[in-house]
DNA sequence: TTGACTATACCGACCAGACGGTATAGTTAT
DNA sequence: ATAACTATACCGTCTGGTCGGTATAGTCAA
């Protein structure tokens, strides 16, 4: 077996009892039995929940920001931030990307168990204002675009959905169009 | 003293635990430490921890659609509906309009706890649909000002600001400024 | 008026179980 | 052999919840 695998296993087995179960229920033994393996295996690579929280946040932070950038590369112009950093928070439901899962899961479990570990994600706010700022595009246009995306995805991370899939597709492409058109 | 102080007290005690505490430590003891009375105490008036919960869901609930009534009312005419949405969610900032705390307060809680918790508050989504729909405005214009709301209200709720004061009153201005023009 | 009884509000000691974390011995791959 | 990794047993603390009890105020028949 792949050992390296280990540490995503337990972060993903991390965000599956967050999202499914609650942060109540985020406990060691329970991330140990998730992953398959047991406590004392987790303590091995995660000294602390503190410390697998942590993990859980940067894993979050890289793999948005990651994202962000991969959309914005094939798409490029104007506004391409923006529209990267809607397609990378507002994937198309069922489609592969699970990364959005992690950012949820994290964020709930990082305000669950300490508001501070929210610091590395607050932390990147002031980056994406700036992006934001200079990326083309009107930037309170662009600010806009970016709060209804969180908007949507702070929603659904609490399982509560503002609007039903068709909807939902179409505010999606207003989001993009607005980053586009001039005019609105 | 008068009786039914008390419930309000305790639920106003919880709100500040997760707000200045975080869910971890929303413990029995705590809230009752804060509202000035024993645990024994607190459980007459809650039977459990999830009882008293699903009492700060129903203040919330109650209490934001009030809010947003009362603004709807003392405006009129198309899109007030939307704009009272947007000025209950978003009070300014040292405003006495205390009432957003405990929205974010009781569902952070919610979540925290079990994430089914948070029922209350999704059932209401389809109503306020509605009255997005039906606001004699372009109803995705609406629902772009909702969504754009809640982004700013649920990242301010986990401690993360998006834009500083200044540029939040513009956001904000923009936003009910978007209910009125019928251009953009 | 008085005494029996009830309802409401609250107290705080206590308990069983769960939790985060530690210690340590064992296993596997190189 | 050694380092990477895993399993099990255990500990002290905390948590939600229980329970027996107290205090006060009100009702009501005799």
């Amino acid at each position: 077996m792949a050992r390296s695998d280990t540490k995503i296993r337990i972060l993903e087995a991390a965000e599956q009892i967050v999202l499914t179960r609650g942060v109540a229920r985020l406990t060691l033994d329970a991330v140990a039995a998730a992953a398959g393996l047991s406590k004392g295996g987790l303590i091995y690579h995660y000294d602390s929940k503190e410390a697998l929280i942590a993990a859980m946040m940067d894993r979050l932070v890289a793999s948005f920001e990651a994202r962000v950038e991969c959309w914005r590369r094939e798409d490029g112009g104007p506004g391409s931030w923006t529209r990267g950093y809607v397609r990378a928070s507002l994937p198309e439901p069922g489609s592969t990307d699970d990364g959005i899962a992690a950012r949820e899961a994290a964020l709930i479990a990082a305000m669950g168990n300490d508001p501070a570990q929210v610091a590395p994600y607050a932390a990147r706010q002031e980056a994406w204002a700036e992006a934001l700022r200079t990326d083309g595009i009107d930037p309170l246009r662009a600010m806009l675009v970016r709060l209804a995306a969180d908007g949507i995805w702070m929603n659904e991370a609490l399982g509560v959905h503002p609007a039903p899939t068709e909807e939902r597709r179409r505010i999606v492409d207003a989001l993009l169009a607005m980053t586009r058109d001039p005019a609105a």
